[in-house]
DNA sequence: CATACACCCTAG
DNA sequence: TTAGCTAGGGTGTATG
């Protein structure tokens, strides 16, 4: 009997925050909050709140209430009614259905002579009572008192079976800068910043009360030590003899206050007063500094040791998964992706579709509308077909071939229905289509209108793997350069990762829709079932038979998120994202492309004893500086071959053979004390030490990524074995985004750790080589070197040259290029090269970022039409415009019929000129599909458009 | 009608 | 609290 042990839930459950929700809400807003208690305001602090938090309160107190059911329903519901609902919550079930949803079963493990392991991919943060007992023996690190921090891994073992790996004992830390004078400090600064932190908290009110009130610690800074052996990362200091406090804290919120009262000043009796004092790795996620300090990586592999771990019996259990098992950190073990380790476990993937009965001509409401359908579609990872396909539906509904139909009289009894599938089939991951934004939140909410109706709903919430602990959600907005203002809601299930494809899709594809449909269209070449959503009231309350073509819809919703995941490789290239960065998988799906360079830079540094500086946000660095450059295109329509010779990875490749790093940057002090051999001055005047001197971090980590990178793709090449093959390349592909993501984060203004002067220096070798680049091949190319013509560069950009060497033929140019990228590459130092890749045959320049041309990497046929910059590849010109010029692009560049082409543009001209408007607009509309609106204003647009092309030739 | 500027989206 | 970078074409709008 699986998941029904009765009993109390986990000891510590009553006043636990999650660490995710401590995140979200209480977080760090000025004061050191309670590490644990019950639902608390919302800060409404009027500084830093830039965030368009202008619209009206109706979000906000509908967080707090959220907050409050809650800490009611995971918290207050008395145990026995908490055990009763939740057994009744599968009742409607029978007892074969629910076996053919669930896991393997677990074998038998002996935990002294087996060890236990599982490949992780969510983890999350409680505090909660010390551990009182080793497995392995020996002590337990942490508080003496007071609640602790408790890690909890989840993740699935070789057999498939879920798994939650509670660690213990590893205490929070950070590190500040130590005067000299205050040399043997230790005892007097950890009780002097104890004392501080306790006052703290009392200042900021008793917020930790709730059911901790009685266990509150009096120790919170832990321990501190002075450590001699450590630089900072930031300039090459010859002789450094820098000091650092490291300071341990009882939970992971009182590191920022730590940092605070370090920067405005404390009394350290017997040694004097620190004020201004610089702090280290003080914001690095407490989650991510485990994972460093322990040499873990995300969804890696972890490994519980025979003899250090202990499994919970059924009724101290706190979690839903099949085995749970207590560790003392210092035992647990992270593999290195290799070997057998690079696998994936048997993943479970639950892919899922809502239909809402929505009113006519609007869109539903969760408290007004009721949810009708449930699909889900369960895969394993690694299985070609899904195991379970279903749909749970409100009435009655014909059977499906392929597919289990469960119907309900009532929408609570298809609601629990869903809860019990989601705990039965126990998946590590939530997929779908927009479900973190609409299906996830959707239910939850509907959850909460019905609850008052139906109480036995209480427990509907409990979606994770945390016994008595309720999914949540949050509005968040997400803010970048690259992805844009996002507003999304953020819902966490415990233990499992929402990963919705929507936000996916907009992350790694420019595409013009986003819609499923044309999403499924563009990789799957497969259109969805289609029922308008004005009909699906109707459907509902028509018979059985209408039902059945609602719910073969709704299937197909649930089925082709997974089947994306699969062609595109989803999983595999996210699983490989996370272990080569380093960071938990969610992090890749929450956050931005910071964060990774950031985990390789701190794993890098322990090994190298360097810290990273915790820099104060207001330092007005010159903030812009110089990019790339574009050499002016010699406009024209070249109908000779034109030659491309490419940088490989032109930043990274700079960054390497300059050895530009943070911890090579001299400054114009310590450049005096040096003998000039020593260092090179950069094009932008920044100088760096050599690596003779001392090898630069960021140069290190990108030796070992391409060195990785390029392990990978031999493997690929070798693998036999499909998935194999699409796990190196996974890896491949990660590796190098990876490298070049590392030059953005040093120039990334505000961020953990810009440096302009680093990225500064990048694009000004970058500018330096393009241009040398140029000059060689100018000068070496030359009739009266015994060419056939003078070469010429028409146009170049960032790290690319169009060389025109003027020969007729692509099988000439093709030589020539391949020699010229040879010659120019012996000038510069290795790594950087020079490589020739494609040639243009024939080459449209219209101006700089605009050209199209026919790509030939063979001599004896083109590839394809390349066109970059032009409409046709822009997706704020309408389909007319883009289908006219691509049209045009054709007659010129494949036909090589300019006359026609410009024909061409004036019969559309005419024909929209002329009174046939309304003509054009017919066949148009037909043509396109659209409705006639848009193409009126596609019409215009392209009235517009080809004029001015046309007074142009 | 010229100019400046915000905005969008792309190149690399 | 959190967010890779700059260069640059083209459109639309405000402003004198």
């Amino acid at each position: 009997m699986n998941g029904r042990g009765g009993g109390r839930g986990g000891s510590n459950n009553g006043g636990n925050r999650n660490w995710k929700d401590q995140q979200k809400r209480g977080g760090s807003n000025n004061g050191g909050n309670g590490a644990a208690g019950g639902p608390q305001k919302r800060p409404r602090n009027g500084t830093g709140n830039d965030g368009g938090d202008n619209d009206d309160d109706f979000g906000e107190e509908f967080l707090e209430l959220e907050d409050q059911i809650a800490a009611e329903l995971a918290a207050d519901l008395p145990p026995e009614e908490y055990e009763q609902l939740n057994a009744s919550s599968t009742e409607t079930i029978n007892e074969d259905t629910k076996l053919s949803w669930r896991r393997p079963s677990v074998p038998p493990l002996d935990v002294k002579n087996e060890s236990l392991t599982l490949q992780w991919l969510d983890v999350d943060m409680t505090v909660g009572k010390r551990l009182e007992k080793n497995p392995a023996g020996g002590r337990v690190p942490g508080a003496p008192s007071g609640l602790v921090p408790i890690l909890r891994f989840y993740g699935v073992s070789p057999v498939g079976n879920s798994v939650a790996v509670f660690v213990h004992g590893f205490t929070p830390y950070l590190y500040a800068s130590c005067p000299a004078s205050f040399m043997g400090s230790e005892a007097s600064f950890r009780k002097a910043m104890n004392d501080r932190l306790l006052a703290d908290r009392q200042r900021g009110g008793n917020r930790g009360g709730g059911g901790a009130a009685g266990t509150e610690s009096n120790d919170l800074c832990l321990g501190a030590s002075i450590e001699t052996d450590k630089r900072s990362i930031l300039g090459y200091v010859a002789d450094p003899n820098q000091t650092f406090y490291k300071i341990y804290v009882a939970t992971p919120n009182l590191v920022p206050t730590v940092k605070r009262v370090l920067e405005d000043g404390l009394e350290v009796p017997g040694f004097g007063r620190l004020h201004g004092v610089l702090t280290f790795e003080s914001n690095v996620p407490f989650v991510l500094r485990f994972m460093i300090d322990k040499d873990i990586t995300g969804a890696g592999w972890l490994e519980c040791p025979k003899g250090t771990y202990r499994v919970r019996g059924e009724r101290e259990k706190e979690s839903h998964c099949q085995i749970e098992a207590d560790i003392v950190y210092e035992s647990l073990e992270g593999h290195r992706p290799e070997g057998q380790w690079s696998k994936l476990a048997p993943l479970r993937i639950l892919s899922t579709d809502i239909e809402c009965q929505g009113r006519k001509g609007h869109f539903p409401e969760a408290e007004k509308d009721p949810v009708i359908q449930i699909a889900n579609c369960l895969t394993v990872q690694g299985e070609r077909e899904p195991i379970v396909q279903n749909v749970l539906t409100l009435r009655g509904c014909l059977p499906i071939v392929g597919a289990q139909v469960l119907t309900h009289e009532k929408e609570e009894d298809l609601l629990l229905s869903w809860r019990a599938f989601v705990q039965e089939a126990d998946p590590d991951i939530l997929t779908g289509y927009n479900i973190a934004n609409f299906d996830l939140p959707y239910l939850l909410r509907r959850a909460d209108t019905l609850v008052k109706r139906a109480p036995k709903l209480k427990v509907f919430k409990e979606l994770g793997r945390l016994r008595r602990t309720l999914a949540t959600m949050k509005d968040t907005t997400f803010q970048s350069s690259a992805y844009g203002k996002r507003e999304n809601v953020e819902t966490t299930v415990h233990g499992r990762v929402v990963f919705d494809l929507l936000p996916y899709m907009f992350r790694n594809h420019k595409l013009s829709s986003y819609s499923l449909n044309s999403v499924s269209a563009e990789f799957l070449g497969q259109q969805k079932e289609d029922v308008h959503h004005s009909i699906i009231s109707d459907l509902q309350n028509g018979t059985d038979e209408d039902r059945r073509r609602l719910a073969v819809y709704c299937i197909k919703d649930a089925l082709l998120p997974w089947k994306l995941m699969e062609k595109l490789s989803v999983l595999v290239n996210y699983v490989e994202m996370a272990r080569v960065t380093g960071v938990p998988m969610a992090f890749l799906l929450t956050r931005g492309q910071q964060i990774k360079v950031f985990s390789m830079l701190l794993r890098k540094c322990r090994q190298s004893a360097l810290l990273i500086p915790n820099l104060p946000k207001n330092r007005q660095d010159e903030g812009t500086y110089e990019g790339a450059t574009v050499i002016e295109p010699k406009k024209a329509f070249y109908q000779d071959p034109i030659a491309t010779l490419d940088f490989a990875s032109l930043y990274p490749s700079i960054m390497q053979a300059f050895n530009l790093c943070y911890s090579t940057l001299l400054s114009r002090e310590e450049k005096q004390a040096l003998p000039p051999s020593s260092y090179i001055t950069t094009p932008s005047q920044e100088s760096f030490v050599k690596p003779s001197v001392r090898k630069g971090i960021l140069p290190l980590i990108l030796d070992e990524l391409l060195a990785a990178r390029k392990r990978a793709k031999r493997d690929m090449a070798a693998a036999t074995d499909p998935m194999e093959k699409a796990v190196q390349n996974g890896r491949q592909l990660a590796l190098k985004i990876s490298a070049n993501s590392v030059y953005g984060f040093t120039g990334a203004t505000v961020g953990q750790l810009p440096c302009i002067p680093i990225a500064s220096s990048v694009t000004s070798y970058g500018r330096d080589l393009l241009y040398q680049t140029k000059a060689f091949v100018e000068e070496h190319y030359t009739i009266e070197k015994g060419c056939s013509a003078n070469a010429e560069v028409v146009y170049g950009d960032t790290d690319s040259v169009m060389v025109r060497f003027g020969v007729p033929t692509v099988e000439e140019a093709m030589p020539l290029a391949e020699r010229a990228a040879e010659e120019v590459t012996k000038i510069f130092p290795p790594p950087i090269k020079l490589e020739f890749e494609k040639v243009y045959f024939p080459y449209l320049l219209m101006n700089k970022k605009r050209y199209a041309g026919l790509l030939w990497t063979r001599p004896d046929k083109y590839d394809k039409l390349d066109t970059k910059g032009l409409e046709t590849v822009r997706r704020d010109n309408c389909l007319l415009v883009r289908r006219v010029i691509d049209t045009c692009l054709r007659k010129i560049l494949i036909d090589r019929d300019v006359p026609g082409a410009i024909g061409y543009c004036k019969h559309v001209i005419a024909e929209l000129l002329q009174n046939k408007m309304d003509i054009s607009l017919l066949v148009i509309t037909k043509a396109l599909g659209k409705s006639a609106d848009e193409s009126g204003y596609a019409a215009k647009q392209a009235h517009v458009e080809l004029a001015m092309r046309m007074k142009k030739r």
